[in-house]
DNA sequence: ATCAAGATTACCT
DNA sequence: GGTAATCTTGATA
């Protein structure tokens, strides 16, 4: 596993630039998550997705401030995490000033390390297949069990020291894959969702 | 008070 | 390909 240099975590201007450049930045950066007061665990962002107030019906803040999405309206560099179909948990980047409402989905990582962790948090085993492997943290709700993140996890401040990223060199424009939004019934044919070619911790081919 | 929808996943055919 | 599981929330009455 390579080494990290925690002195390189994004600064809050990186969560307050355009959201959809945001969200194509974040591919290839370290999401790191501190675990049990002294580990911890390193995955890179491999898919994400966009969501705004402004011109998307598929945002939770589309509609405005609620109770259950108002850290979207608390400005960049937050944690935004919602439960969704009675099971889930989702994970999200606040983008840009407060009144705009954005953020990007983190949909899927790659594991860098602490493979027994999160083994362990998603089938309660710590020897697992090399199928099993690539389903650890391929979808939003499989990364977030797999990072233990939860409702307590909500409003997080990324420049803290339990949730944050760390700066990793961009991916090159070749190697990033636009597509649609995936399980969004409405603004369904914005290209918002980004991914890193060929990499198998996408969550669909 | 009631109800349908939901930024998903696992399992089935 | 299809669908059940599971429950919170916002909308409507």
């Amino acid at each position: 596993m390579p080494s990290f240099d925690l002195s390189k975590k994004l600064p809050l201007n990186f969560y307050h630039q355009d959201l959809l450049t945001a969200a194509q930045k974040l591919l290839g950066k370290i999401l790191v998550r501190k675990i049990d007061n002294s580990f911890y665990l390193y995955t890179k962002i491999v898919e994400t997705e966009a969501y705004s107030k402004n011109g998307d019906e598929a945002s939770h803040s589309f509609k405005g401030k609620t109770k259950s999405n108002s850290v979207m309206f608390e400005g960049g560099g937050k944690l935004y995490v919602y439960f969704t179909y009675g099971m889930y948990y989702c994970s999200n980047i606040v983008i840009g000033n407060a009144e705009q409402g954005e953020a990007v989905l983190i949909r899927a990582a790659e594991p860098l390390n602490g493979f027994d962790i999160l083994s362990i948090n998603r089938f309660k085993k710590n020897k697992i297949s090399e199928k099993e492997k690539f389903n650890l943290t391929s979808g939003p709700g499989k990364l977030s069990i797999a990072l233990n993140i939860t409702k307590n996890e909500n409003g997080m401040d990324l420049l803290g020291n339990e949730i944050f990223i760390l700066d990793n060199d961009d991916i090159p424009k070749n190697d990033i894959v636009t597509s649609k939004r995936i399980g969004i019934t409405k603004s369904k044919d914005l290209l918002w969702r980004f991914f890193i070619k060929n990499n198998p911790y996408v969550s669909k081919k």
